[in-house]
DNA sequence: GATAATATGGACATCACAGGTCCATAATAA
DNA sequence: TTATTATGGACCTGTGATGTCCATATTATC
């Protein structure tokens, strides 16, 4: 129950794009030199965030990264699942995953409720619970980070240039 | 990012144990049995839950588990830990982690602040999240379950016994 | 006390996936 | 034309989830 490295990779990355005094197309060199990860393993997570149109990219001489759309509506939500995936984080595997309803109704020879009895209580509070990530996840954007370093004093350095 | 089987195994486990009608000490072969999962397998998630006191064992014939607490005191967190362990879903990889505030300073030859500015921006977002996450699984407990079971008609034909 | 039932723990097997490298190819600027 | 840069496929490796098997310890029952 771990976020993946590559998560980790994505949203620095994307930091690093954000920061107002850089010049569009940032190269895979200067990201990965900056995250210390091979340029190799990068790209094939910038490439990720470009087919998910988080960012756009340039090839050839002076090509590179861009964000493809402004920072404050690139939530950490956005970028998770990209990385991630859209799965749900708890699926019932049980096939009478619905026993909590089910074995009553096979006991006495009813036919299963199919409505909306037919969901897993275990399986509900688990969703609950991912919905609330979600929901914080989906109120920080990459904008409210950045906005938040360069209050704290980062990137100071950056900004006399 | 997917939670393990083994968490939704321990969760039905449980509720299983929790269901008042039924005696004490219920066998890995009814268990196993109910969730259509190897009695290998699940004495190990026993096991588990047991060495973390939320289980009591009783080896010997007419031996099994039971609850080591009421059900209403073994929250989703609980277990979920247990399984999962507990080490944060998020841990900013980058030795440079922090440099939302560190590049600035070192490029001003300033020395890094040991302080709470020592702290990854982007883990402290996910840590928030994860927080949520927690917040909702310690408020949802075996019990509750248990209680909307009863309520939605579940159990009936147990009940009756 | 003997026996059957039951939990425990170690060793092992298998498979998927995270994490990562390497290379051939395409696109672009100078 | 050449150097630079992104893209995508193939491949490698280690780790962890999932699961099996067996030897051992503990307990109830006869």
């Amino acid at each position: 129950m771990q976020y993946s490295k590559s998560t980790d990779y994505a949203l620095h990355a994307l930091l690093h794009l954000a920061r107002p005094e850089l010049r569009n197309n940032v190269g895979i060199k200067e990201l990965s030199g900056m995250l210390e990860v091979s340029e190799s393993y990068l790209s094939k997570i910038m490439s990720k965030l470009r087919q998910d149109g988080i960012v756009r990219a340039v090839p050839g001489a002076n090509g590179g990264y861009e964000l493809a759309r402004p920072a404050k509506d690139i939530t950490f939500l956005d970028v998770v699942q990209v990385i991630e995936g859209r799965q749900q984080m708890f699926e019932c595997s049980n096939s009478r995953s619905r026993q909590h309803r089910l074995l009553a109704e096979e006991e006495d020879g009813r036919e299963p409720a199919p409505s909306r009895g037919s969901e897993c209580l275990v399986e509900k509070v688990m969703n609950g619970a991912e919905l609330q990530l979600h929901r914080y996840l989906r109120e920080h954007t990459i904008q409210s980070v950045l906005d938040e370093a360069l209050q704290r004093g980062g990137f100071q350095a950056a900004k006399k240039r």
